[in-house]
DNA sequence: ACCAGCCTTTGACCTGCATCAATAAGGTGG
DNA sequence: CCACCTTATTGATGCAGGTCAAAGGCTGGT
């Protein structure tokens, strides 16, 4: 079978930034769910929602927890993750900039949240976001945009997860990353990146895959091999023949 | 590599119920995403839509297409699939009665969307729907609610497919689909089904798993072989040890 | 700088499921 | 009731990727 899984180890609190939050500078605003609202309403949501710090490793929701949190995702890249009881991991989710976090209307978390890297959120509590939301039909318009687009990718990635090669895997891994990374950045989009900083390590890369963390290191040098991608260091992917690594992902 | 598979053959276009629909006496009315509505706002809605019939094997929407229309499931099973592109399918969701189909507010359908056995919808056009629905919050509320409840499902579907065995995935189909098609009934919902017709062929049980036929059948065999389960028929499913199946299904 | 403790890579081997192939069991029309 | 066809089961074999084990490489602390 699969092999088990370190658990993420808890954390002190995510530290509270003391100042309230300033929606009005906030540089996901246009692009976050928020982006909905008025600037004064956007303000009267903003004085109930708090920006927090989130080291790498720190978790803000737990599986099977009641969910008392929802949040916006300002900077960094947070997981979501769910686990069998004997403790083989997947990761079901993976949030940039401007997504949103944790599951409105509903009583308990269905997968845990946790920080790639340092990261920046913009929290409320559930049962005030939900009756703000209920309150402002645009809010809860941009919500659904937003859990139809997540419901496709999360399809888009079953298919992966059933019926893919590990090469292929991987290379729809890096390439997903490619353009979401770039799409994350407030900066002119300017299409896919290729060269970028990988958010995961290689544990977290087979959790997301549904793979081992073997595997992904041997597809990782197979490309390498191959000329197609370099990784000048651990946590550095350059793209160095996209067509090809487009040729691999396979569908 | 895995097998590659029959193409649905495209089929004559379904058959449309010359009578206009008649909410007030539909049975999913309620549990449907109409639920939302009043009466009179709900007849409005159906004047926009239509009852069409459906037939096993039937396609309604496309992959890849412009994604026309959007529709209640009245009556039946219907299957969501995206493929390959050298044809290995994965079955992405199954829809019952009271469920939602279709892409609002988007453009193009991600998935196809396919009659497993007779069935029965109530179609309406995309354009016109989103109009409806952009102009009644609690509307949009409903399936809002729908779209974060199928990203659940989506979600731990994720964890079978990357970490499941076949067994387990085979002991957690056959739940779910005891639990599901238990709760589509109008009938008050007396818990989780111990006997039901599987709406599935095993080629398609396969297709939902990421796994082959041949892996399927032999699953099942075992559960046959240790009194867990029957097949009286091709398409019966008899649980005969629940305890030991959720003990099977592994999470 | 140096050491300790990860994280990652690589190699050798094994196993669960895919693949290939042959029957068997329903189902349908004549 | 039989011939034919589709779908499911069972068996034999192979291989992709998992498991086990042993080196490397970074990194951070003193």
């Amino acid at each position: 079978m699969l092999q088990s899984r370190r658990i993420d180890q808890p954390e002190p609190a995510p530290q509270r930034v003391p100042k309230a939050s300033q929606c009005a500078t906030c540089v996901v605003r246009n692009r976050a769910v928020c982006g909905a609202l008025s600037d004064e309403e956007r303000e009267r949501l903003g004085n109930e929602g708090r920006t927090v710090n989130v080291k790498r490793g720190q978790t803000l929701l737990w599986e099977g927890e009641d969910a008392m949190l929802v949040a916006n995702v300002i900077e960094g890249v947070l997981k979501l993750s769910t686990s069998t009881s004997d403790g083989r991991e997947q990761i079901v989710g993976v949030v940039y900039p401007a997504d949103f976090i944790g599951r409105p209307f509903g009583e308990r978390s269905n997968h845990s949240v946790t920080a790639l890297v340092d990261s920046r959120v913009c929290i409320f509590s559930r049962a005030s976001f939900d009756r703000f939301a209920r309150q402002h039909p645009d809010l809860e318009h941009r919500l659904l945009a937003r859990a139809l687009d997540e419901l496709d990718r999360a399809r888009r990635w079953m298919l992966l997860l059933g019926r893919k090669s590990a090469m292929e895997r991987v290379a729809s891994f890096l390439l997903e990353l490619s353009e979401r990374l770039a799409a994350s950045g407030c900066e002119d989009t300017t299409g896919p990146l290729d060269a970028y900083e990988m958010p995961l390590d290689r544990q977290q890369i087979a959790d997301v895959l549904g793979l081992t963390i073997e595997t992904v290191s041997r597809q990782l040098s197979a490309l390498r091999a191959g000329a197609i991608i370099d990784t000048p260091s651990r946590r550095a992917i350059v793209i160095r023949d996209r067509a090809q690594l487009v040729g691999l992902a396979g569908d």
